[in-house]
DNA sequence: ATAAGGTTCATACTTTAGGGTGATTTTGGC
DNA sequence: GCCAAAATCACCCTAAAGTATGAACCTTAT
């Protein structure tokens, strides 16, 4: 109970958090002032500007105006013999419901890497890759690493 | 709209909550402190919770409505569609002693078979085929047969 | 707030792959 | 015919791959 609630208003309290030790500091500094009142006016200028500054900042942190990246696919004529260039087919990925995640594994596999290797290289455990990769075999209906990355090159999803 | 906008702030309005309650703790603190200034103490934070609002409405008004993402896919035209014929490379496979049946045992590792499905379409026995993928991988110098099979490709012994 | 998908990890289990060793039988060339 | 290489097969063992199930966490979409 308690840990769950503080994850998720985790974001709410360490701004309170946040907002108590300004204003504290506000406070002190005030009564370093507090001899010069006709300096006032700066001071509440100063406050103004600091607080709009937060509510900028809070709102910016709140809402995820997040630009994604618009992926598009433009007609490619390949070059034919020389040109060892590689063209994803992005279609065949989304049609699979192939992730990223597993995409890599399988660049990974084809790359003759053993489950424990790819489990270094991508810095997670051996575990993790066994679900990536049956998964991964599923979305290309086949039974062994050996038939996916076959299968992965014939539909050139991997080069 | 109205549940929708109060979930979408619900942080937001929390935060002016969190505000209020401080504003009042650091009141009371004041209280017990000095008994002087106290106008002064409600007018700053007035000011303060004025800006902070002031500043998210600026934020929320000056930010553009979110991006809506749009993928275009338009038509690959894959290397596989004309007749793009294989020479084997017969240098390499002499350079590593390659037997035939080895070569054999090979390509259809490549296809994605297990070794008791080679030795079926092969005819022999399941250690048969053992016996020659160990030689096939000593040969090539690899420790798996997903990497002979990577390795046989680059060298263009296998399509 | 809820739902859904993606990533991560674990445990237990079965299957396959691969290493090591030794052996027998074909086969092609001298 | 003889010999070397190739091809065949067996047994034992370890390592790796793969299956099944459940769960936690996080991001994103609704």
């Amino acid at each position: 109970m308690t840990p769950s609630f503080f994850s998720k208003h985790k974001h709410t309290i360490l701004y309170g958090v946040c907002l108590a030790v300004l204003l504290f500091l506000l406070k002190w500094l005030e009564l370093r002032l507090v001899i010069v009142h006709h300096h006032m006016e700066v001071y509440i200028g100063a406050i103004a500007i600091l607080f709009t500054a937060l509510g900028i900042w809070l709102a910016l942190k709140l809402t995820q105006p997040k630009v994604k990246t618009v992926v598009v696919e433009k007609e490619v004529y390949l070059p034919e013999g020389n040109g060892r260039e590689f063209t994803q087919n992005a279609a065949e990925v989304s049609r699979l419901g192939l992730s990223n995640r597993e995409l890599e594994v399988l660049q990974l596999m084809a790359e003759g890497l053993s489950n424990q290797e790819i489990a270094a290289r991508l810095f997670v455990s051996l575990n993790t890759i066994k679900t990536h990769s049956s998964r991964v075999f599923e979305k290309l209906d086949v039974k062994r690493r050996t038939q996916a990355v076959d299968k992965a090159k014939r539909l050139s999803i991997i080069p």
